[in-house]
DNA sequence: AGGTGTGAACGAATTCACAGCC
DNA sequence: GGCTGTGAATTCGTTCACACCT
């Protein structure tokens, strides 16, 4: 789909984090060095990152803030439009259209987290993420919530999910449900998985898996 | 204080997160193999690891859960305080506290999410993080909420956070404060922190980051 | 000078191969 | 036969060294 080149995952890692960089970066132009010093990461490492993507715009004089950002965020298959979508620059080498539709997803798992990432700005920044249901297998939690997001019990998740052509989901269920609430997503045709629970997901090849469970942060920063 | 060896990064991960799988593992005995099949990892990553903390109590048949599960803990340092612990004493009051070593802790930034951690089960399953403050730059904020934790604006932080011996800190502001937040709590003594924005947050070597923040998880999945 | 571009060198992490044990 | 323990081999990721641009 996007995937125009294989990115390393340590690069895409970097790569996702550098966009954020440079949307709170005022100036025109940025280095190397600039980055280095924001983030941590070594010079090397930037450039080294930049080059696997093929960039090379750079040309001794550090990068173009913006032309940086279209460039990573194209390779990397998120749209930044929001800002600065002056599609019409050319000279680009995106002899590829990049589709712009938004990506679909759902929150599994209304408990207090879940329920708060309902109402959290994820759409927002400028990535193009919709919410497009929420699901809790407790019918009394989904139809006391109120949102400007559409909830359903469990037992609709695969109606739903390909009615609104879904395609990624952030898991905040209780860990004992979470594999089996895996199986049902994937099944119902979900492609990427945000894990926030403390479970590990066993998932065929093809499905992306981020873990981000705050316990298990926790126990790693001690 | 606990880190006997050194653990590589990657083999840490894991072992915490193989943690929360033999907590969950009911049988007395788990193999190598059956790990593999509940996390998809190799079967020779998971020996390799355990070789690495010098574990060797499985010999070729095995390893027993409840005996691997404190092995790892002690080596991570983080206490296991017996979560089955309903063998004996049934009654409601787990007091039984081992080694009450209590990592104290704190969240630094009350928006939906921010609060929603607030009534998280974090110190539950069985590992013994106290959240002691919630802290926000909005006052309003903090009088409004509700909560059996004790909420401080944040111009109070390195009064509180030395006060209360809090070492670690859930970062989960808006992401032109989390740099500005990240000096502070670092200035106030805080040696790990839990960063839930989208920034990359530069910090000095002896402090550990751990990075969950959703908007990236959900693009490393696409 | 101060910057990027790029392959080679180095170090970290994973997988392989096989010895040893039950 | 099925399992663990362990060094070696391989793959992956980072850093180095230096050519080149402006």
């Amino acid at each position: 789909m996007s995937q125009l080149v294989n990115i390393p995952e340590a690069t895409r890692k970097r790569l996702v984090q550098l966009t954020n960089l440079l949307k709170l970066h005022q100036e025109n132009k940025i280095t190397s060095k600039k980055i280095s010093e924001l983030t941590g990461w070594s010079e090397t490492s930037i450039r080294h990152d930049l080059w696997l993507i093929g960039y090379n715009k750079g040309v001794s004089n550090g990068y173009e803030t913006q032309n940086l950002l279209q460039k990573i965020s194209e390779v990397l298959g998120i749209e930044t439009s929001g800002d600065i979508s002056n599609n019409s620059n050319a000279a680009g080498t995106d002899q590829i259209s990049v589709k712009n539709s938004g990506k679909n997803l759902c929150i599994v798992g209304l408990g207090r987290l879940g329920a708060a990432l309902l109402d959290e700005n994820l759409t927002g920044g400028s990535s193009n993420f919709h919410i497009k249901a929420g699901f809790d297998t407790n019918i009394y939690r989904v139809e006391i919530l109120r949102s400007i997001y559409s909830l359903y019990p469990a037992s609709e998740m695969n109606f739903v999910i390909k009615r609104e052509n879904i395609q990624y989901a952030i898991l905040t269920v209780a860990d004992k449900d979470a594999q089996t609430m895996a199986d049902r997503l994937i099944k119902a045709g979900i492609i990427g998985i945000v894990n926030m629970t403390n479970v590990v997901l066993k998932v065929p090849d093809s499905i992306k898996v981020e873990n981000i469970s705050i316990l298990n942060a926790l126990k790693l920063v001690i």
